[in-house]
DNA sequence: GTCTATAGGAAGATAGAC
DNA sequence: GTCTATCTTCCTATAGAC
């Protein structure tokens, strides 16, 4: 076995834990199907996390980072408010169809960390962040293109990261394309009647 | 002990799991701590369920039809579009407000079921009924109220699901009443301007 | 630092007494 | 039909050999 430090292990760990979630679910990641995983021995687990929930813990802040990077298209002032809409629309959507299995992961790490006390507060953060980045990418997109939002950003945020949050969820359930595609569409042209030059 | 029949038996179990799940999560609806919570002894589990899984089967069934019960304030003819839209809205949120751990255990359920083998075309089946109350809830609307809506229905039910079901997880989750209230006030502005007389 | 062995307990399910 | 006792398996966690 080649020797690693606690960290790398840790790291290792990390990764495995998340492969396995993302293959077959939460209650399916017990510490041995993790070690199993990253090809270590049962023992190693305790001596690079404390307990099972600090694990946890780690695999939720690295999940939270990757799952809602701010995702604006390139635009240059002038563009039409519809297209960068569009365009932005597009690159979230096309990371939700790349790698389904992660993001339907989010969901149910999400309801675990509601379930444990220890957790909860890190679920709330987890929102918190969402939140802030949707609003962020909305903010960046009428400062590229030049226009305002007539609805107030925080409200305008909440609304439209529910939007998304709501039909992904749909969508990673039933995977019905078509219907996908079209309430989104219907959401940008929401956002386009609320944009003002 | 009084004597029941199995069918009783089973009623009782499904309640009892019920309750055991709102409370302490899915995670821990044990066949122990269900029969704990309805007074039974352990042996009485397998001889009204021939697995567990069979009786989350029976327990989603359940909260499947009372989470969404079709929702529409009573209308007449000729009142205000703006008038029906918000009182639907809140009839639904009041509900969600009324009963939030009911509400947050059929996300958790949902999440379980697709990770389940034999429940996953549950979870899909689930999400098919939601549409269709929420499809024939805005249907409803128009109808009473003497109006149509400018986008086809099933695109406008899926929009209005995701907005619905993004806005309650996400207030699950925060508990903001009034983020939750003004992006709720922003959905009843969006069906109006899409309601023609 | 690394890993084997095992403790200690809880899970789903069943056999068989009453 | 009802329930106790138990089987088997899996879990987290730790003790202690190397």
């Amino acid at each position: 076995m080649v020797r690693r430090s606690a960290d790398e292990r840790r790291e290792e760990l990390i990764e495995a834990a998340i492969k396995v979630m993302i293959r077959d679910g939460v209650a399916k990641a017990t510490t041995r199907t993790i070690v199993a995983e990253a090809g270590l021995p049962l023992g190693a687990f305790h001596y690079c996390f404390r307990s099972k929930e600090e694990l946890l813990h780690s695999v939720i802040e690295r999940i939270t980072q990757g799952a809602l990077a701010p995702a604006v298209a390139a635009a240059a002032a002038g563009v039409p408010v519809a297209d960068i809409v569009r365009d932005t629309l597009r690159v979230y959507w096309d990371r939700i169809r790349a790698t389904p299995d992660e993001h339907l992961l989010t969901y149910e790490l999400t309801q675990y960390a509601l379930r444990q006390p220890g957790l909860a507060e890190v679920a709330r953060r987890q929102y918190r962040h969402y939140l802030a980045v949707n609003g962020e990418s909305l903010a960046t997109m009428a400062r590229l293109a030049g226009f305002e939002w007539t609805v107030p950003l925080p409200t305008l945020a909440r609304y439209g990261l529910a939007v998304l949050d709501g039909l992904t969820l749909n969508w990673l359930i039933d995977r019905d394309d078509a219907a996908a595609a079209a309430a989104l569409d219907e959401y940008a042209a929401y956002l386009v009647s609320v944009a003002r030059p």
